[in-house]
DNA sequence: AATGAATGAGCATTCATTCAT
DNA sequence: AATGAATGAATGCTCATTCAT
């Protein structure tokens, strides 16, 4: 950045950067029961038993997200379930990947929105939330994959790590980044996912009983990203 | 970095901290079958179904500790699980405060062999992932508190999070830590408190199955006090 | 008596007044298995699983009618009886519902053969009895009913007690009935209906084990019903 | 009586012959912590345990008579129980009897305050509810008998019928009983017997919750002497 | 004799999956 | 391909009874 006294998060002119972020569209199912043709049918049906699946998981959890709940809440008979996975586990496989795909979407459109590493991170970061804000159900869906779909858990972990490592990898590059090794990047990448999960905390917190996200306050911005920049040290404020 | 005498981490006479740790005591069952006097051989055979509820979690997770196998491992009926435990969840419930006390009260004792604030994260970070490796169990124990007791967990987060928030204040008056205001330690503390639960894929994804921890590579440690300290930009490091 | 000619009991021509009596049909259950279509099949299942729970519970009594039981005599998996009844309890609670209107309807038609009110009511306790002997498992699941059934059992003795009264109610009309008051007819009811039940001795007890239901004897029906009509003291006999 | 139209229960000066009645004493089991004697103390735990089980019928029913809530309420281990009972049937099959005959006991007493038949008929239906009034576990023991205490509750049946039955046979030598032959005085038996299980509806209906029973209003007994007296016809009441 | 913890058979209920229609 | 009832293994929990202290 220009200097290094005006910082990304707390610039005059950097008050709302969420105004930048796109707006993040939200999964609408249309009535398969319209559909046309028998092809068209059986993807939408499909799709409403996806929906179907991530709101009940959303909303009760891998555990509770029983094939009766599910089928229900897609319109069709429990017996039409098998005709479109391989048994309840598979979708709750599909879950995270299919959504985490999304998020990735998102957050990389939200993040590439900046032009220095560290707004980028920013955008990433806030965008992050929106995407949250906007897919209630995604939360619980990540939270506890590791539990209920630890494969499709450690391949999203891996997927978002490498997209970090690469990030990470152009700050490296433009200088942007000092004293780091390039495999030491992964520790970065770490740290900074994890930050983005327990941050959540200040997301769900103040949300009342629904778990719809609630933004996360500004100053969690700042302080994260006032963080990610210098650490606890702080060397270079002044 | 400039100067090793200055280097927490990598420094020459510091290659093993580790070295420094107290060394984490492992959870031994006596066998309750050679208790002498009722009230004895009751202590044993409850801390026998304590230790086999949390061994049977670390194994197959929350979800997968059924009562059989619980009871089966600690070697009684049934129906003695009921003696000693209000109900599953009952058991469930106590698992993360009991053994994330012991958690809290070993890293304590880590920590507080350093002299500076860096130097105590860092024995902290060590003495958490020594403790992992004495504890296999507790790490998934901890991941899937979340969704199996949800409340055992938000108070573990909240112990762990007002414990740094504790750590970090002392850094702040001493001058240690520049550049935040009280407030926003709160941020630092879970930013760090994610950091030690991603982290733990250098600690277990070399563990082949059984969850038996590894050490985390020394060069990870060095990563995150470096970015602990210094941020991303690394000002000051030249 | 006055004169044999008017007494509906001992008349030497209505000795066997239980000629009259309808006959009661024995509940049989057509094999569910050759069943056309989802819907007859679905209708026998559940016809057999409450046969099998009256049988059940007229040969263990309410608290050894379990699933397995049940389930079991209905030739059924477990998992199928809550496809057609909420719980256990609930099936329980339909017994006496269902089969005492089934008496009741067969009683009311007995009776009806009658011209007299202590006509009516000497067929209507033989009628009581021949269904008895046709539903040997009604019995039981009569009494047992207030431990077991509280609230389906009220209900029971309410509509009993009520068609009592509209019985004697009429009665009270005709001049047949002397000297009681129309609230007082309750009490009445409530005798009539206590004596049916113990009454039932004369006809369980000969039964071997079974509870296989025999006739009352003839000679019991007549001091019933002379006590009905004139009570003790005989008045009017002589 | 003095007039046959006086009818026993509405003559001016019997208004209130449950004024005649003894009282009824209550049960009251001395602690047997203040005991002296090995045998003393070992007497009373005896009847603490017997008065608990008979309560906690009275309260939960047969099923719900667990050992645990039986010796919680006598105040002794569990252990303590099969020092003094063969088993929990042992001590459900002696609850009936004892408590039976001290029924009988009391209400033998008050008929005997009667001089006619139907005088001390009154007496002892009167006293029946004075005993289920001072004693509201007994109706629930009687009640729930058929079913838990099979073999009791035949043989209290018995004693009460041939109680009765020598009762009557006395009316039926002094000529106050009519119309009778010897026989069937068995049947009028179980129908008195039968007339105070199910008149005992007018002594619970009213009271609330606890079962505590209520007295049996004045023109129910009325109504039932005038029925047992006359017959429903009522030849010679005007 | 009293204790009270250990025992384990037994129960109602759930739910992923199958399959005849 | 959709249906929805049937299936039966698995689970948490209760409670009468036993027995070492």
């Amino acid at each position: 950045m220009a200097s290094p006294t005006r910082s990304t998060s707390d610039a005059p002119r950097g008050r709302k950067p969420s105004r930048k972020l796109p707006v993040p569209e939200k999964t609408k199912v249309k009535d398969w029961r319209n559909a046309e043709g028998r092809n068209e049918r059986s993807r939408l049906i499909h799709a409403a038993l996806f929906t179907a699946a991530a709101e009940v998981v959303g909303a009760h959890g891998y555990e509770g997200a029983s094939i009766t709940l599910i089928t229900q809440r897609a319109g069709v008979a429990q017996g039409t379930f098998y005709n479109h996975f391989e048994s309840r586990q598979d979708i709750l496989d599909q879950l995270l990947p299919r959504l985490g795909k999304e998020m990735l979407d998102y957050v990389g459109e939200c993040s590439r929105q900046g032009s220095t590493l560290l707004e980028r991170e920013e955008l990433g970061f806030r965008g992050f939330y929106a995407f949250l804000k906007a897919h209630p159900h995604f939360f619980r869906i990540l939270n506890e994959a590791p539990s209920f779909a630890p494969k499709a858990h450690q391949a999203h972990i891996e997927l978002v790590r490498d997209g970090y490592m690469r990030f990470l990898k152009r700050g490296l590059d433009t200088g942007e980044i000092k004293g780091f090794e390039e495999k030491e990047l992964e520790v970065a990448a770490f740290v900074m996912m994890g930050a983005r999960l327990y941050l959540g905390h200040f997301a769900t917190q103040a949300g009342k009983n629904d778990g719809d996200g609630q933004d996360i306050p500004d100053w969690v911005t700042t302080a994260y990203c006032k963080l990610i920049r210098h650490g606890l040290t702080g060397a270079g404020q002044g």
